[in-house]
DNA sequence: GTGGTCTAGACCACA
DNA sequence: GTGGTCTAGACCACC
């Protein structure tokens, strides 16, 4: 499983490991009932600690996009397209709504807001 | 000049200053050339330690919005109303492009994320 | 023998094992001096390991409600009606208390454990 | 603060703490606001690992009961009353439907619970 | 001072 | 082998 860790950013180690492995699982790379790389394997991979792996999966678990098994060890919970894009887009709204009252607050009008948001969308779907 | 603080938001109480005052200027509450009041005095007001409005200072300070005049205080600086636009545009443009990288990268396509971009402009407009 | 085995549970499998049996032979379903399935035989047909049934027969030994005959495999005891009401009774009674305890000291009054010990009687007594 | 914690009960470290701290919440020895003993400190007192304490704090964060306040330390969140009574009888009937269930999977007639059930009631109340 | 995060070991129950 | 829990250190941002 392919995730790039680093220590320079201001996001936590745990926080960029559930950010990339739910990315992973939403875009489809890893298919439900796949099972995850065992904790001591991920951590020993990623020169990281334990504990901060397992943080990471008892955050995705808490998230629904994976489960474990006793003994066993973590796996991606079953989830149709369906789920999945209502899952990112209920998780986009959360992000965007604050976001934009901030904006409105500073005095950018609707026009505005909407300029911006054009840009950001041709923005990110370059490269 | 008003602000609200709360210890009990996850935001750090130095974040909310700078986002607070920063929508003060930027929504032309405070207008261009004004004294900010003290660090101490806005310290005593706000039952916040001195360090936490002196940082919230510097950083506003870094963003171009205010400017310190050795032993007088700080200042709103200059900005045309097109220079406050422009500076909102951008600092809203930041924020979109990653969250946008992050949906796309999870397979959402043009038109989910346009989905969402309406129904969040739609909340963020009613407050 | 039937019993319904789970790995999405946070119970484990030897407990599942010795509650679902326990049942059985309280109830009934299991009548005195009837044999067991063979570790292996169980083992075999719930795709459990071997030590977890032994374990679990271990345990249900030591509850007295089954025993081993050398060579010959794992039989249900000999319990009367009455036994078998006795040691549900105690059982019940030996998780109970505690829990109760428990509520006492966060000040729940008689009358407020009643009240709950009835709706809990009558929901449990659906399905 | 009073705990008492040991090593020999098979309940976690971290569970004995939550329940404990619970309890004391619940039944009103830690008043609504009051500042509960720092990380440190408390896992100094009872020779217990920060990460220890943290996660018992956080998880009664995640119940309501306390509530952090960044750079000051954790404080008992305000509770009615009435939202204590409702809190520990939700949690009780909780613990009590599934036990109830499996006494009856069992054999036991409504007469025989209830008798249990005045047992332990009484039992309970002693001491 | 506070909590938040992290490390590098360790022991346990369970499979 | 797996996850669950724990320890005893550490560094950071924030107050």
């Amino acid at each position: 499983m392919i995730v790039n860790l680093t220590d320079k950013s201001e996001e936590s180690l745990q926080a960029q490991l559930v950010r990339q492995i739910r990315t992973l699982i939403l875009y489809g790379d890893l298919e439900a009932g796949r099972q995850l790389p065992s904790i001591r394997q991920l951590a020993g991979e990623q020169r990281v600690s334990v504990v901060t792996v397992q943080r990471a999966y008892e955050a995705l678990e808490g998230l629904g996009l994976i489960h474990v098994r006793r003994g066993k060890g973590y796996f991606v919970s079953e989830l149709s397209h369906e789920d999945r894009m209502t899952f990112s887009r209920t998780q986009l709204l959360a992000r965007l709504v604050p976001i934009f009252r901030q904006a409105r607050a500073e005095g950018l009008e609707a026009s505005g807001l909407q300029e911006a948001v054009r840009i950001a969308l041709e923005v990110s779907g370059r490269d």
